[in-house]
DNA sequence: TTTTAGCACTCAATACTTATGAATGCTAAA
DNA sequence: TTTAGCATTCATAAGTATTGAGTGCTAAAA
């Protein structure tokens, strides 16, 4: 009884707080939730949830914000989920186009997340390190260049254009790759660099000047290495009201969004859905909420939502949780669709 | 005479308001550079420059800052050309290292522009329609998708992963892919679509579910008439103080600098070094400068600079067409050593 | 004719002062 | 246990005064 009015309070509060980004006060949560309680009643109870460290004020006399802490109980046992039908029918427009690229799939979801959330959206790519190198493929530009595409068995293509120093016969060089594909394919981005050292007699024996190429396929492979990310509708953090004024927030949020290895952390978990709110410390105003998805080749992706700790966790949570079921099932579905009519073949 | 005097003020006014980024006064200027007139006289020529158009007030009272003309008129007459060593350094630095991919060099050139500028640079990629289509390849994944690279003369790849819909014959799948590479190797980027339409017959022959592969090759070709467009250092206008403060503004440029289109008009000037000043109509604020640079494979590339109409003109102005001009020299160099290379054969 | 000294004037920026009002905590009565 | 009432706090906004860097103009000096 008493849990559930407090409770109660919490929760309109955290809400209202969302929307309007200013301190709560009592008599405002009367009026615009029409409470059945006296103003002196809720300040009691917003005494008590301050004591439990779930509010907090800015300054003696103004009303309640939410702490981290009172975020996360919110977000445990207070949150609605429920999902924006908006977003449902969406999704739904992106799916049924037919013939869409894998990726294409997921940018596309992953935009509408976050024009529907307001947020920041990213994509996380799998852990390159488990993927398997699947082709290499040099095709001559002119008689003074080549480009190296490289293709991993996760479908990331990585290339380089590079200046041959002197001409080279083209035979050899397309004997020298069909070689160089049959060694290093199915090898683990992780095992690379080492088995390319192990090859390199064998370039010797067909380029002279072996080492540019050497080079080139050396330095992608390092970019391979590094975590795939990509980030859409960053636009959207220059609306939210508590960074918009404050430029050198927003340069080093900006930054750190680019920075993949700083966000790993937060995402890298195991679980699901994973809810960081103000954990970091050097931005201690800013959440990240992401959720696992596989696919079929069965790799592990994650997309998340960045924003101010004072993001609409509920939407967020929710609409996350959605599409990242939708994005697995219609994979899934694509995959028995094969399997079946292959049985009836 | 008088003219000389005029200008020398305008110079050292428009170096001052660049350095310090508020109006100028007649004192400030006889003092910092110990200029042998009074205060009154400096006022006398900056009145006749402000009457000129070339300097303008921010108030009744206030010191002078230049105006877009103002700023035209210093790039044009009064500008010292001069590059900074350290670029100089850098760049050598750059280019003496060995086997480096094309791609790598332009972009540690255009970092090196940005360091030493504190602007934003960008990187033009050559006209897409100029270009004509080198290779497809098909790599298949497992059994349910494939990726598709595209590669340009240019050495630009595109690629797109899709989902095959059935159990799709490899042999068959390879067999065609040869064909199309026949059909359509050497082909302009902006016949693609066409000739693609042309090739539909060929991909029904081999494939049941022709559909995907068609769609995913469409889509990659719509890419490939986009314009290319690399972005660096875009935090350094976070630094500037015009726009620091102003997280609208901010907003707006950070927006205008991922929409290439906008971009493409202040710089596809066929001029070797194009200078916009102030004249996009939705920053006026903004300027941007740019010069030409010829790759070997005959395509032609552009490097910018972005940053506020307050910028130091003459210091970004000499480092981008030193750097462009070194940029065009190296990979001649390369060019030529094969040739004679070839020659003494 | 050109330059300069001197003076009145303007106006952004800064600091100080003073309401205003939305909030609180606490006490005592319902 | 709840509520009404009241003194209190403090950010925000509005009003006021001060400062100083700058101008234009005039009249004398060069």
């Amino acid at each position: 009884m008493e849990r559930n009015r407090r409770d109660l309070i919490l929760k309109h509060l955290v809400e209202h707080f969302i929307k309007t980004a200013s301190p709560v006060g009592s008599h405002t949560l009367i009026e615009t939730y029409q409470l059945p309680f006296s103003s002196a009643t809720i300040r009691n109870e917003m005494l008590a949830l301050e004591t439990d460290g779930l509010l907090e004020k800015t300054h003696t006399s103004s009303g309640r914000i939410p702490s981290s802490k009172g975020y996360q109980y919110y977000v445990e046992h207070l949150r609605s989920k429920s999902v924006d039908e908006r977003i449902k029918q969406q999704l739904q427009v992106i799916l049924s186009q037919k013939s869409q690229s894998v990726n294409d799939i997921i940018q596309k979801s992953s935009e509408i997340l976050s024009n529907m959330t307001k947020l920041a959206s990213m994509v996380l790519g799998p852990n390159a390190k488990q993927e398997k190198l699947m082709s290499i493929q040099v095709t001559p530009l002119d008689n003074n260049s080549a480009t190296a595409v490289f293709v991993t068995d996760s479908g990331y293509v990585e290339n380089k254009t590079f200046v041959l120093p002197k001409k080279i016969d083209k035979d050899a060089l397309a004997d020298c790759m069909n070689l160089i594909n049959k060694r290093l394919r199915g090898t683990p981005v992780s095992e690379l660099s080492e088995k390319m050292n192990a090859i390199r007699p064998i370039l010797e024996d067909f380029i002279t000047e072996h080492d540019v190429v050497y080079q080139a396929f050396a330095q992608a492979f390092i970019n391979f290495a590094s975590e795939r990310l990509k980030l859409y509708g960053k636009d959207s953090l220059f609306n939210q009201p508590e960074f918009a004024h404050d430029g050198d927030k927003l340069r080093k949020i900006l930054t750190l969004l680019e920075s993949p290895n700083l966000l790993k952390d937060f995402t890298k978990s195991k679980e699901d859905l994973s809810i960081s709110i103000g954990q970091n410390p050097q931005n201690s105003d800013l959440s990240i909420v992401s959720s696992k998805f596989k696919l079929p080749g069965q790799q592990e992706n994650r997309i998340a939502l960045v924003g101010p700790t004072r993001m609409d966790y509920d939407r967020a949570l929710s609409a996350l949780e959605y599409v990242t079921q939708m994005l697995e099932k219609y994979f899934e579905k694509n995959q028995e669709k094969d399997t079946k009519e292959v049985k009836t073949k």
